[in-house]
DNA sequence: AGAGTTAGTTCCTAAAAGGAACCCATGGAT
DNA sequence: ATCCATGGGTTCCTTTTAGGAACTAACTCT
C-alpha cells in the first residue's frame, strides 16, 4: 500500500503499523529475539522469499529497530540484532502471543509459553495500569486526545466518536 | 502473501498475524473500538478503498473478531461490533499504541492517550507477570515450548536457538 | 420526480509478493 | 588448482493484492 495513506491519521497505532505492519515483520522480529539472527537461518526457518526478507531487514534497519553487525571477518558476514527500540517491540509481540494462545491455540494448547525468570513461573503478560497498578479491563479505558493530537478536516469522525464515548463513560459512572 | 506460508510455523504470533496481520486491520479495529462502527464512517475516516474495507470486514467476521449487526430496518443497515474475542485484541492495539507513543511520537508528543477510569490517571499499559505481578523486563523472559509445540523437519533452527537461550539464562543466573 | 444516505460490488490499473536462478567472496577437501 | 559448500544477498519473471473511480440497490426526504 502507499505509505502516504497513513500520514494523515496522526495515530500511534498507525505509526507502529508503518514499522511492523506487514505479514512477515513480526515473525522476523520474533526469530531475531529468540536468537535466529542470520539471513539464511531466518529464510529457512520462516520460509520467506529471500527477496522479501532482504527488503524487510533493510527497512527495519532504516527504522532503527534492528542493527546490522559483523559477526566474523574474512569474509565479513553480518547478522541482525535488536536495538533498544527494537527490543521494546517485544511487548507488542508478547501481546500478540498471548492473544494467539488464548484464542487460536486449538486443541493441542499453546505452541510456546514464556517463563518469568525472577519468579520461575510460566506466565502471561497481563496489562496493568502504570499509575495505580491494577489489572486493566477493556471497559475501564477511555481514549483521550494527547498533546500531539491534530485537528483537521478528517478528524470529525474521531471527535464525534470520542464525545460519544465520554458521554457513555459519564453515564456509567453516575447511574 | 499465500496464507499457507504460515501453516507450518506453529506459532501464536503467526496465528495472530493471520487475523490482524495486514496494513489496515488494526486501524479498522481501533476505529470500531472507539465507536466508528459503520462502513462509510470507517471508509471516510481511514481513507481506505471501499473494496479493501469490505474484504477486511468480511474476514474479520469470518474469524469471529467482529459481528455484523443491524442497527436499523427499512432499509436494513448493518454495522460492526467487536465480539469478546475482538475486544480482547484491544490489549494488542494498546501495546502498539504505547510503543508508538514512546518511539514515534515526534516533537508534539503522543496524539492519543488513555485514561484509566477507576483511578482517573492518564496511563500506559505496562506488562506485568500474571504469577508474581512484577513489571516485566525483556531480559527476564525465556520462551519455552508449550503443549502444542510440534517438532518437525523445520524446527531445527528454533530448537537450537531455544537451547542457546536457555544456556545464556543459566549462565546469567550463576555467574 | 429528483436528490440524498448507506452499504456495498465491479472493473481496470499499479504496486508488491513469491519463486527460482544467479552472483560473489572465501575456506576447506580432493 | 579445482571443485564444492557457505552466507548474504540481487535479478527477473509470474501471480496476488491494493487503489480508485464508477456503478448498484434499497430506502427516505423535499
Amino acid at each position: 500500500m502507499a505509505r502516504s495513506s497513513y500520514d494523515h491519521l496522526n495515530c500511534s497505532i498507525a505509526r507502529t503499523m508503518a514499522v511492523i505492519g506487514d505479514a512477515w515483520t513480526p515473525l522476523i522480529l520474533r526469530d531475531i529475539a529468540v536468537g535466529i539472527t542470520r539471513f539464511d537461518a531466518l529464510q529457512r526457518d520462516l520460509g520467506i522469499s529471500r527477496k522479501v526478507l532482504s527488503e524487510r531487514l533493510a527497512t527495519l534497519v532504516d527504522h532503527g529497530v534492528l542493527a546490522r553487525e559483523p559477526y566474523q571477518e574474512k569474509p565479513t558476514r553480518y547478522d541482525y540484532h535488536p536495538t533498544e527500540k527494537g527490543a521494546d517491540l517485544a511487548f507488542v509481540l508478547l501481546a500478540m502471543q498471548s492473544w494467539g494462545n488464548r484464542w487460536e491455540a486449538g486443541e493441542d494448547g499453546p505452541p510456546m509459553l514464556v517463563r518469568h525468570e525472577p519468579c520461575g513461573a510460566l506466565i502471561e503478560a497481563v496489562p496493568s495500569c502504570s499509575s495505580c497498578g491494577e489489572r486493566l479491563a477493556v471497559g475501564d479505558l477511555t481514549p483521550v486526545p494527547g498533546p500531539g493530537f491534530k485537528d483537521g478536516p478528517d478528524t470529525a469522525e474521531v471527535r464525534a466518536a470520542l464525545e460519544r464515548l465520554a458521554a457513555t463513560r459519564l453515564a456509567a459512572a453516575s447511574p
